[in-house]
DNA sequence: AAGAATTCCAACCGCGCACTA
DNA sequence: CTAGTGCGCGGTTGGAATTCT
């Protein structure tokens, strides 16, 4: 068995995970992660779609308004990371959770310099710290944060995989995109994969054969519904959210 | 200018939950 | 009912980039 690759993605990776998950959708990790020849777990092929290959992802820094969001919410549900970020379009629990921790170090230490200063013996409560959203003073943000409007970006750094051959690619895999439309139209995600992995289904091709010319194409263009799906579905609202 | 400190961010790990056979 | 499997979540780490001294 060969040791699973670890550690940074290359832009090759990248493009073929993109490729893969256009086809196949964002389930099934296990079988993208086999399936791309990527020497990859799935875990790790999940984690990098989410955190990094998302086309709904936003790039750039949080804004004012999402660190005040993310204080409301911290105080209201805690670390739940990937729940305050499904408020927060284009953002990760990932980015949330890393962005939380800097700015509670930092708040944290300002807090022990100030109690230092003020008095000699501070009997409070260390953790105490963590979920304290008390943070009217908060770091005032560098002017280009505003700026920060990069979704989709990934469309032009990874997501065109601006292939040569795009059409006849999307021809071969036309049946494919078909039935990644179908699910958004009533078909199941269920029926969706046994026709897939059906040999001769969809491609008039047998899985392993497929497999193989997939791995030989370079990604074609993405215009997928699954784009649309992927970008409305990981960041719609979750309406059981707001009752708490 | 250089080294130290801090911040940012990508990635891994372990655990628990949900689903399925 | 139970064991196996896959996935998602939260915690943590480590390196690159940036800022400070």
């Amino acid at each position: 068995m060969a040791v699973m690759r670890k550690g940074p993605w290359t832009e090759q990776e990248d493009l073929q995970l993109v490729c893969f998950v256009g086809l196949f959708g964002d389930r099934r990790w296990d079988f993208i992660a086999k399936v791309s020849g990527l020497n990859r777990t799935g875990k790790s092929c999940r984690l990098r779609w989410v955190n990094y290959l998302h086309p709904g992802l936003k790039r750039g820094r949080i804004t004012p308004q999402e660190e005040r969001l993310i204080l409301e919410l911290h105080s209201r549900w805690g670390n739940r990371w990937s729940r305050i970020a499904r408020r927060l379009p284009g953002r990760t629990d990932n980015e949330i959770k890393n962005y939380w921790r800097t700015h509670t170090r930092k708040k944290a230490q300002e807090r022990k310099k100030k109690a230092a200063a003020a008095a000699p013996v501070s009997p409070s409560s260390p953790s105490s710290s963590l979920t304290d959203n008390s943070g009217a003073s908060l770091r005032e943000p560098p002017a280009e944060e505003v700026a920060a409007d990069g979704a989709l970006e990934l469309n032009c750094s990874v997501g065109c995989c601006s292939s040569s051959s795009d059409s006849s690619v999307t021809t071969a895999f036309g049946e494919i995109y078909d039935h990644s439309d179908a699910v958004f139209k009533g078909y199941s995600m269920d029926q969706l994969w046994n026709d897939i992995s059906m040999p001769d289904m969809a491609t008039g091709l047998s899985f392993e054969e497929f497999k193989d010319e997939a791995s030989d194409i370079a990604c074609p263009a993405m215009p997928s519904p699954l784009w649309d799906y992927c970008s409305y579905s990981l960041w719609k609202m979750d309406d059981e959210d707001f009752q708490a």
